[in-house]
DNA sequence: GCCATCTATATCACCCAGTGATATAGTATG
DNA sequence: CATACTATATCACTGGGTGATATAGATGGC
């Protein structure tokens, strides 16, 4: 009621979006079209090979302890990742992907 | 070389954290102050209650499905951590923490 | 009223990502 | 060469996250 309201546009793809998944779990809609949906409201979220994740930190010149600070994180688990012994997912991945796309900044 | 380089500025806000980092662990810099540089960068992340998760979401009048695909993570999660039987840490919170400070937006 | 739909709560068992510690090996910088 | 800093490598532990399913409210249309 008081603040700046950006809200509006997310609000309104987040209702496309609601309407597209219940569509497609309906059938009326394929996979697809659901994927160009997820697309399109940014929901969409890919795997992160370990030198990609390794790639977007070196991009930024930072080490993996930083790294690991930014992303709230332990170290071993950044280099797990960058060795490619475990994958991150969830919202590890999620967080990656907004890095990724935005840059390191969302971040901070 | 080829990008906009909006690089600079987190990249020493990172040098100064990292530098604290180690003033702190050396032990020429006490715990307050460090909060203070922790804060500083945005690199500090709280605890957050079922409630407060649960506020931000209503925040946005979403229901827990849009939001677990938002945070790229499970309904089933969703709801334990506004429950409180589970809670969320690592880059879960640090997520959070993001849409609290920024809004929604940041993770579209 | 009743039925259909969406949303939320609840409970289950599984397991792997994430953690913390520690020890070693590179790699700069003085 | 010595002294940092950074990265790699294992290890055992555990609890957060998952998926499925079943129930209960809430909402809305006929």
């Amino acid at each position: 009621m008081s603040m700046t309201k950006p809200k509006q546009r997310s609000r309104i793809l987040k209702e496309v979006h609601e309407m597209a998944t219940d569509l497609y779990e309906i059938g009326l809609i394929d996979k697809r079209r659901m994927r160009e949906y997820d697309a399109l409201c940014h929901l969409d979220v890919h795997e992160m090979s370990p030198r990609k994740i390794r790639a977007l930190r070196k991009k930024e010149n930072i080490s993996q302890a930083v790294f690991a600070a930014i992303l709230n994180t332990s170290v071993s688990t950044v280099q797990k990742w960058e060795i490619g012994e475990k994958k991150p997912g969830g919202a590890s991945l999620k967080l990656l992907n907004l890095i990724e796309r935005k840059g390191m900044e969302v971040a901070l």
